[in-house]
DNA sequence: ACCTGAACACCGTTCAAGT
DNA sequence: ACCTGAACACCGTTCAAGT
């Protein structure tokens, strides 16, 4: 069987190093030097580091879009839906305190190029589009409402992250997620 | 009288840098050009770029300490405070869609130098200590509950502010806060 | 179609040398 | 005490040249 193509070895190499580190950590000699080429090889397959950038953004928004389709698919019970996306944003932070390639991107948002922070839009907007439905199936609010209160609970959980995340300690998330819940932002 | 000591200038260029594209795109070459020196003149003051981030974050907790300590001196009722609070996450974004230094900083925390990261995380420690004396003066929390309450104001301010800077839109902030609130997050 | 070497303009950092 | 020039090892990007 043929290697496996040198594009998705590069994209496979640069996921790692965003959720690592951040967009800015992406680094074309780095990347180079793991998959065995040169620098200007890369470059080949993705023109720029925005290309690149836009690239990783777009698969992990499209994986994940599929996977959280298949939970809407199999669960009924929207507090077992949100258990799960909880826990999603939980399991990446246990994972060598990595980020959610996207959420740590939305964090750099303002000094991104412009077709990554594109790709990053489209990422909250897939996610928020899946909250209020589940918020939705919870009977606590419909429509714009549902839209809001979804958008909150986003934004909410990517702070408990970003927090927890420099504080390197999951617990911090648990806590805080626990305290959204109580108080009555979550189911 | 003399000119305004270099070192000054050097950190309230810096400042601006950081609140702008963050931490990385503090630029030593950047700074020496705008104050009117060679880049090694602010290694002489600075000796790495950790030491320059980590006296820029210092000073911006001494300074919103001072800030927040007045507020609750001047003003008793909790729901008060908790909006002046708001309003000042809110200003920041505004404010040529700027973010609070500590906060981008919180962002990017894991690519931080480690001295850098200690300063952010006492600014973040402030900032819970703060809302825990607010929270427990609107009774409906007291000591740990409060505290663990404040870590997630704190949180979801943080995201909130995040979010719509990412979307360049004040207005997300405002809805986000006003979710909070109606959902009973905060005061 | 895919890769390379070499160059360009950028970084932070170091250090011997100047005043 | 404060500043500088020059060097070092890093960036992303470009491009003519190779297979």
């Amino acid at each position: 069987m043929a290697a496996i193509d040198k594009k998705q070895e590069i994209m496979a190499v640069g996921k790692l190093m965003v959720q690592a580190h951040g967009y800015n950590a992406l680094s074309f000699r780095e990347i180079a030097k793991v998959v065995g080429v040169k620098s200007a090889s890369v470059h080949y397959h993705f023109p720029t580091k925005g290309d690149l950038g836009a690239a990783l953004a777009r698969r992990y928004t499209e994986d994940g879009v599929a996977y959280l389709g298949g939970l809407l698919e199999d669960i009924k019970n929207p507090a077992v839906l949100m258990q799960r996306y909880i826990e999603i944003f939980r399991s990446v932070l246990e994972n060598e305190n990595r980020m959610c390639l996207c959420g740590i991107m939305a964090a750099e948002r303002a000094h991104l190029p412009i077709e990554v922070r594109v790709e990053v839009g489209a990422f909250i907007d897939a996610n928020v589009a899946w909250l209020t439905k589940v918020v939705e199936l919870t009977g606590m609010a419909s429509g714009k409402v549902a839209e809001q209160q979804a958008l909150a609970i986003f934004g909410a959980l990517e702070g408990a992250q970003l927090i927890a995340r420099g504080r390197g300690a999951v617990e911090v998330y648990d806590q805080m997620v626990a305290t959204y819940r109580t108080t009555g932002l979550m189911p």
